[in-house]
DNA sequence: CTCAAAAAGAGTTGCACACCTCATTTTGCT
DNA sequence: AGCAAAATGAGGTGTGCAACTCTTTTTGAG
């Protein structure tokens, strides 16, 4: 059952030498002899050992993540898990570098992108959906590069794959919820962004406009607002919207700064009545998840996402299948009473 | 940064040989010497190479996963998960014998669990909190193998870990989505357990009934019913429920058979009006959850506690740490919107 | 047929460790 | 001091593969 290059070489005739210079991709070997090595692999159901491969490559794998600059608290969790998992990668044999930068500006993430080094054998990146970006992460896995999107996709690129929620599923169960606990009353329902120059809360904004308007008529929503993930300005935003519309009976801040909304509500004591959707399970959110002003919190599982990318990453490497199961990140839904 | 077993012996000032002896714990070696040894350890941070490691130690890790007989769907989908998982750590040198036990049993499955072969390296069952349960778990661990639990903890047992979500958590959080879906309204609350024997359904019971008396006094929840998981005797629970309590607004239904209370529902014309909690998400349960039948659905991933499973296991037999973030089995909340 | 290029064979070393055996040295005890 | 037992050293072998060098054989073009 557990075949090694050796049974591989004999399955095909050849010698040991040749079928590493097939499996390894080593130049000089005869189409036709490629062909029965690859024959005699597939026969015999032959799969490297992967301790043995690891530990024979001397080298790690060198595995870059580039996340945004700022404060915005869910990217500094991000970053810790990654932190996290670069140690406990270490002695697996791979090294994860974290860079950062300012994935607001297109053209600086591209030009980060461009300049990375060329041994390079894998990239993680929390991209803007940006011409020059899409136009990197392309020349990038066309040299071979193995590339993942972080948090935000950019599906007409040629990235290999996609390391986060669906972001139109996200809005639509948001607003599921926000029906569901507001119940038959009739009211104003207001959306909080952080900046729709990010694919992620323009999707979460398509979903949950379109379940609301589609199966709660009742509910009226109100324009979207954009906060760039700033406490203050998701404050002063919350403060209007609950003055020129006092008869709003929920909130959905898709992005960061949800102590904004928290303090707004508090200020107009609506935090015990107004339902409030939040994002990201933090201290914070989760303490007023606790105390009832937030009723519910929609998570991605940052260690999941930075486990999850360093597997897909090293998978890609190695030419492995990844498990899908395993890879996908859901969309948590925490009730004050379902907090890991 | 990498340290070796060779760093190791230089650094305590003895040979490869012994600290060969001590890591893995042959006897032949001082007490003073022992110490020494494992002083340059903790000094150097020395960490075996998992790849090296499993690649000399030719054997393979022979683990026993244990569940219940019977048809029970969910059990189904895990016994296919682990399956799955069997396959893929073939290569990874592990082997994962699944057996069928009857596991409402409490003497048949400490038999079973008695009769395991000498050489084992690990186990997880799904156990019954019994007495002679209990001791054939402690009876194993203290012979040095690994126990887990799955599904339902044996917490007064020497079981390593717990492979499974919080019950109690579950039933307050069934609670908490009743509650709030149903809104103002006054009325019953119908409770559905597969069996009363088995902890994690009385934790589930316990979690309900504690959320549902403390926060919500409009409804009242009715005495729990056992249905062994069967879909007939569930529908005829749910038939004569709806019709002594015409005014039951929810039910859930803590164990399996979830189609007797679709059965039920929709004969008493009631499918779409009831709000309905079930558990773990099935092809089933999730056709009835897109078509609103079932509100939510409270799921434990059947694939992660299968990987988890594996994970643990050989993380115990290597003495590694685990990581507690990738091992928590959530208790995933499904709308209709979020579903993976 | 010739000859260089291409293809294949043969073999070595190293990776970090597990698991041996067979000395040799150090103890503790009488 | 003498001696057996305990402790330690030294070294080999095997694990499956990567990566490399140095032949030897085969091939194809002229």
């Amino acid at each position: 059952m557990k075949m090694t290059l050796e049974d591989v070489a004999r399955e095909a005739g050849v010698s040991l030498a040749t079928v590493d210079r097939v499996v390894n991709g080593r130049m000089g070997v005869h189409a036709r002899t490629i062909q029965r090595v690859n024959a005699a692999i597939k026969q015999l159901g032959f799969l490297p050992d992967p301790h043995a491969s690891r530990l024979a490559r001397g080298r790690d794998y060198d595995f870059r993540i580039i996340l945004p600059t700022g404060e915005n608290e869910f990217m500094q969790a991000l970053a810790a898990e990654f932190r996290a998992t670069r140690e406990r990668q270490l002695q697996e044999r791979v090294r994860l570098t974290i860079q950062h930068v300012d994935t607001f500006d297109g053209e600086a993430l591209a030009a980060a992108l461009e300049k990375l080094p060329k041994g390079i054998d894998g990239v993680a990146v929390v991209a803007l959906d940006h011409p020059a970006v899409t136009e990197a992460i392309n020349t990038l896995a066309d040299s071979g590069v193995g590339v993942l999107t972080l948090v935000s996709d950019v599906p007409n690129s040629r990235r290999a794959h996609y390391v986060g929620i669906d972001n139109f599923a996200a809005g639509r169960t948001a607003a599921s919820i926000i029906g569901r606990f507001v119940g038959p009353r009739k009211g104003k329902v207001g959306m909080i962004a952080g900046s729709l120059a990010l694919r992620d809360h323009i999707e979460r904004q398509f979903g949950f406009e379109q379940v609301l308007s589609r199966e709660y008529p009742n509910l009226e929503v109100l324009p979207v607002r954009e906060a760039r993930d700033e406490n203050a300005r998701v404050e002063a935003i919350c403060r209007s919207l609950i003055e020129d519309h006092p008869d709003t009976v929920a909130i959905y801040n898709a992005g960061g700064g949800q102590a904004g909304v928290i303090a707004a509500l508090e200020s107009a004591n609506r935090a015990s009545d107004m339902i409030f959707v939040a994002h990201e399970l933090t201290s914070s959110t989760r303490r007023h998840l606790v105390r009832g002003t937030i009723d519910a919190i929609l998570n991605q599982d940052v260690g999941h996402m930075a486990r999850s990318t360093a597997r897909i990453l090293t998978a890609l490497k190695e030419g492995r299948p990844i498990i899908s199961g395993q890879e996908h990140i859901r969309i948590d839904i925490f009730l004050r009473d379902n907090m890991p």
